[in-house]
DNA sequence: TTTCTCACA
DNA sequence: TGTGAGGA
């Protein structure tokens, strides 16, 4: 664990900055701070300042959103990824819906024309095919 | 000038 | 998500 970490982790930057660098809207940015999917300090005057993480962060953020997942399936990515280390499945995956069962599911919604379905489940399941 | 919160003709 | 109000 080198100290490069600190520097990645410094708060630095104002939200003007992160909106051109990471090209979000303030909003946008805002309202993925409200859904704690980054956590930007705040200076004495309640200004929010982001880190090198935080950027990376929304960049990935940015990322998943465009790929159709939504803010509760980017939550369980996050969570994943953080602890992809332990838990490397010590028993066997109990119930649930197998990766092929899960793809056959995907591909025929994709492929169905008025598929404007984008809600609870589908969302949460993705999440394995990004860990 | 920049950013903040709140709210929706 | 956009946008404007009203304040710091």
């Amino acid at each position: 664990m080198g100290g490069s970490e600190i520097r990645r982790t410094m708060p630095l930057f104002p939200i003007g900055i992160v909106m051109q660098l990471a090209d979000l809207t303030a909003r946008q940015i805002r309202y993925y701070e409200e859904h704690e999917l980054i956590l930007p300090t705040r200076t004495e005057g309640n200004r929010r300042l982001f880190s090198l993480n935080d950027i990376d962060r929304l960049l990935e953020i940015k990322d998943l959103l465009e790929q159709g997942i939504n803010i509760a399936g980017i939550k369980k990515i996050f969570a994943v990824s953080h602890k992809e280390n332990d838990e490397v499945e010590p028993v066997a995956k109990k119930d649930e819906l197998s990766d092929e069962e899960l793809r056959t599911l995907l591909k025929k919604e994709m492929m169905s024309p008025g598929n404007r379905n984008r809600s609870s489940l589908r969302a949460g399941d993705l999440s394995r095919f990004f860990q």
